[in-house]
RNA sequence: GGGCGCGUAGCUCAGUGGUAGAGCACACCCUUCACACGGGUGGGGUCGCAAGUUCAAUCCUUGCCGCGCCCA
């Protein structure tokens, strides 16, 4: 069957993946094989594939088809996360549409609404990583809320609530306001806002004055609509101005609150007037400083309701007029702020901000970096719950040291000290979330505020039972919330009632639990067994907080071991112009457009060749068509081939070869083998991809191929398809599609496929002597062509040359080649005759071609004294060099005989130059 | 403020203690029987700036300039 003229990748991709998954090869059974196994950073379920996942992907194929093709029994693991809040916001959004809400609906009617969406549009970005040529084990794609990923979020939960590792606990959290939840720290981006920092006087009470003589206190703030809770002035203990005022009592003028001056060192005397408010309720430092002053977290004032209006605090002094409003304006509609700061200034307690032209402004303009939620995108609220905390500072032990003593390798080593830096300082982890649709917290609470934690409904009322002393089930009812449970509970008769956390856990709880719960864990699985600890997992650096420290605590913590030997972090993918790519600046890169127009092979050897350790890759559409181009220039190598009676090699070894352009190619093959591998186990990406790039096209098209045209006898058939093969097999990883439509079109290959052939296997090594008559060879056409360009003369032009006669036995041996490639008209060993020449040094020989009648000596003068020149500058440079004594004594030896090698090499091929220029006369 | 990284050919990027490489782009030549998404030849860099260490610095150290990211 010929070839195709021009290689599609469009006509092969689909084929392919579609074979290979069928056919099952993307985890052919090897029981004997050593593993080796790699968990994909499981997508969220309403994904869709974008520039960086193409990135991420794609060097974890390369990794897996790598090791499947040295034989090893490579498990790729895939699945999809549940992302909570993405997900839940997005059939809510559905619903809204159809002015529908999720109140509306039970919870478990709403859920059901979610596995519906998931079951109909969820996962896309699944069929899309099939198209990027991914070999994950997808016959048994995993997803963080399948039974088995459910029974193992219940079992950590429980497990490290009875560790004491997971706890209960009220305090100030980042609350999403819109979203209506609890986030954790890292889902909180700092940005800066323009806002304002406003100044106020707070009288103080009782006709108490300062030493100064004045009878308030100026505080500062740049959240005026905080004061409505406020519950102290803050000073610094050793502050002069204050010192005699500690004790004493504020009146707060909006809401009439009496409130302590309280010592603190929080309050810092250089920032302002030394003097802070303090609201213990609605801010982090302020929390601290309230529990410091004796406020216990359960008597803090709050002000706000979940999506930040205002509410009544406990002890009701703000006034009815603030009842409702939002924290500060919005949709033009002014707030609690707004109204603060007015009725304040109304009051006569507002200091106005005097700016340079002496212009009066309410506030001071200041950069304020604000908390925004990362998914919800508003400011962030902190606000006083109670909520689930992981104690992260204990699980981050054991990875720490993993890290340490380097059962966890971090590639780039770089990455290390980042690593260290927030693992050192990591705070307390809230996992609970305020969402229905993800995993619910399996805990049970009773209007005592006792706390049950159990794996069933069942197990937890038995719990309370026995708590209270009763027999299990006999006593305790389950219910809805606590209304219902204050409205059966009947202590007096012994009938209690627990009702279930409302509340899911954080996604990246269940998704730390991938590199073992995809396995089977906690079952004592063989999967688990051979596949725990994974040998490598690929991330981005954005989510190493995220998932891939979560992992490994949660994974050092419950097996024991490591959850992969290697960490390896890449960076982002950027627009062409080095910005980040986002859907707000418009300029992201649809990687199925990329494909679409330049093939998944293209795109795959882009993303694996620009990646070097430690750098964002830029896209680089001209690179990609190259790499494009490349993919058809094999195709076409390999036309070549087919017409010409190359076919399918059937060894691993190299065959016998005794032609020296077949021995060459074999050593050159040797060589990238062992240059690849050695890329491999480094992570050099980059460096294996231009291995087999260079050989393929530099060394395998434009030498060896060209070198045997017109002279293709049966050991160059063999050896030729041997290489053509240790081609495919090397750049496979890269180029998975194009390399098994060759495979399997080159020869009769049906049972073996290329995705499941061997790795090469050479067992040979550079000809030395091989390696010389080749090398001799390309440096000597490479004259003949580069005078020929110089001198005006066109490539075709055959002529004859002049060889010394001691390289008659070289010259016979290549004949053939010299013929085809250095197209001369005779070779001959006698003297030239004398007139105009072009004069070609190759190593240590000169030849000769007579080009009297066509030379134009002039051209041919300057081409020799241009090469004269730069002989002699490194001549001269290396001679300086050794002059000096100091290099002599104190170099390295090698690196002084490097330099007296250099140095009489350059000297010789200037003399040679110079006898040359000096026949041209 | 703390930490990390980057600055090498027009562009995108490798790299090394012994005066630099790739791809693309550029110039010129080639309708040579696999390929013009091709072949050949060539031009192009004081390796951000300054000082130091060294026989020797693009590479190591320090400072500066410019750019980016993370954390507080």
């Amino acid at each position: 069957m010929p070839m195709e003229k021009t290689f599609d990748p469009a006509a092969i991709e689909a084929k392919w993946a579609q074979t290979w998954e069928s056919r099952g090869l993307f985890r052919p059974a090897r029981p004997d094989a050593q593993p080796f196994t790699i968990v994909n950073p499981p997508p969220n379920v309403t994904g869709a594939l974008h520039i960086g996942h193409a990135l991420d992907n794609t060097l974890q194929d390369v990794l897996v088809r790598y090791e499947r093709l040295r034989g090893k029994d490579a498990l790729w693991v895939v699945g999809m996360d549940h992302a909570g809040i993405a997900t839940q916001m997005v059939v809510e959004r559905q619903l809204e549409e159809r002015q529908d809400k999720r109140t509306n609906y039970t919870r478990d009617e709403f859920v059901e609404k979610v596995w519906q969406w998931k079951a109909e549009s969820g996962g896309q970005i699944t069929r899309q990583l099939r198209r990027l040529g991914c070999s994950m084990d997808w016959a048994n794609e995993r997803f963080t809320m399948d039974d088995g990923l459910n029974r193992a979020v219940a079992k950590v939960f429980i497990d490290l609530h009875r560790q004491g590792l997971i706890y209960r606990d009220k305090r100030l959290v980042n609350w999403d306001p819109k979203l209506k939840t609890a986030i954790s720290d890292l889902e909180v981006e700092t940005h800066e806002v323009q806002g304002g920092f406003w100044h106020f006087k707070y009288p103080l009470a009782d006709g108490v004055t300062l030493d100064d003589g004045r009878d308030h206190i100026v505080v500062a703030t740049t959240r005026p609509e905080t004061m409505l809770a406020d519950m102290a002035v803050a000073v610094h203990p050793d502050d002069p101005r204050y010192r005699s005022v500690i004790g004493k009592d504020i009146l707060q003028p909006i809401t009439g609150r009496r409130f302590k001056v309280v010592a603190d060192e929080h309050a810092d005397p250089e920032l302002g007037s030394g003097a802070v408010k303090i609201t213990p309720g609605h801010d982090f430092n302020d929390f601290e400083v309230g529990k410091r002053a004796g406020f216990k977290p359960g008597d803090m004032l709050n002000m706000f309701d979940a999506e930040a209006n205002v509410v009544q605090t406990a002890d009701g002094l703000i006034p009815e007029e603030y009842l409702g409003l939002h924290r500060f304006r919005r949709d033009s509609v002014d707030g609690a702020r707004e109204l603060v700061v007015r009725r304040m200034k109304e009051a006569g307690f507002l200091i106005p901000h005097v700016n340079k032209d002496g212009g009066e402004h309410d506030a001071e303009p200041r950069t304020i970096q604000t908390p925004f939620g990362d998914r919800g995108g508003v400011v962030i609220e902190p606000w006083l719950t109670d909520q689930w905390y992981v104690d992260a500072e204990t699980l981050a032990q054991p990875p720490m040291q993993a890290v340490r003593d380097g059962r966890i390798n971090i590639v780039p080593k770089t990455w290390e000290k980042t690593f260290f830096n927030w693992m050192e300082n990591i705070q307390p982890w809230c996992v609970s979330r305020q969402l229905w649709w993800g995993h619910r917290i399996p805990a049970w609470f009773d209007d005592d505020g006792n706390i049950f934690v159990a794996e069933t409904e069942e197990e937890a009322a038995s719990l309370a039972a026995q708590h209270h002393g009763r027999v299990a089930g006999a006593s305790v009812l389950i219910v809805d919330d606590e209304e219902a449970a204050i409205a059966v509970t009947n202590k007096e008769e012994g009938i209690f009632a627990i009702w279930r956390d409302p509340d899911v856990l954080d996604t990246w709880f269940s998704s730390a639990l991938w590199p073992f719960a995809t396995l089977g864990w906690p079952d004592d699985t063989e999967m688990l067994r051979r596949h725990y600890p994974n040998d490598v997992l690929v991330s981005g650096f954005d989510i190493l907080f995220f998932w891939d420290a979560r992992m490994a605590m949660q994974g050092m913590h419950f097996l024991n071991e490591v959850p992969w030997k290697t960490l390896y972090l890449h960076g982002l993918v950027r627009a062409p112009d080095g910005a980040k790519m986002s859907k707000s600046k418009g300029n992201v890169v649809d990687p199925l457009g990329l494909i679409d127009q330049y093939g998944a092979d293209a795109l795959r050897f882009f993303m694996a060749a620009m990646e070097s350790q430690g750098r964002d890759i830029k896209m680089d559409d001209a690179r990609l068509a190259g790499y494009r181009n490349f993919a058809t220039k094999l195709w076409n190598a390999a036309r070549f081939c087919e017409a010409n009676g190359i076919a399918a090699s059937t060894s691993l070894e190299a065959p016998a070869a005794s032609l020296p352009v077949n021995r060459w190619i074999i050593g050159e093959v040797a060589d990238t083998v062992a240059e690849m591998e050695r890329a491999f186990a480094a992570y050099r990406f980059d460096d294996a991809a231009n291995a087999i790039y260079s050989f393929a096209w530099d060394r395998f098209c434009d030498w060896y191929l060209e070198l045997i045209k017109g002279a293709i006898d049966d050991e160059t058939k063999t050896v030729a398809g041997w290489v053509l093969d240790q081609i495919l097999v090397m750049l496979h990883p890269f180029m998975p599609f194009i390399t098994e439509e060759l495979w399997t079109g080159l020869g009769d290959r049906e049972a073996y496929p290329l995705i499941t052939a061997k790795w090469p296997e050479p067992k040979a090594e550079r000809d030395a002597e091989a390696s010389a008559d080749i090398d001799w060879l390309i440096r000597l056409v490479g004259e003949l062509r580069g005078a020929k360009a110089e001198l005006g003369l066109p490539p075709g032009v055959r002529l004859t040359a002049h060889f010394p006669a001691s390289l008659k036995g070289r010259t016979d041996k290549l004949a053939a080649q010299l013929d085809r490639l250095a197209r001369l008209e005779a070779i001959r060993f006698d003297p030239a005759p004398a007139g105009a020449s072009a004069q070609l040094v190759v190593g240590d020989e000169t030849i000769t071609v007579p080009l009297e009648g066509v030379i134009d000596i002039a051209a041919e003068r300057d081409r020799l004294s241009k090469a004269l020149a730069a002989a002699t500058k490194e001549r001269d440079s290396l001679a300086a060099r050794l002059a000096n004594p100091a290099f002599v004594e104190r170099a390295k030896p090698e690196a002084v005989d490097k330099a007296r090698a250099d140095h009489d090499a350059k000297a010789a091929e200037a003399d040679r130059l110079t006898a040359a220029l000096a026949r041209l006369g």
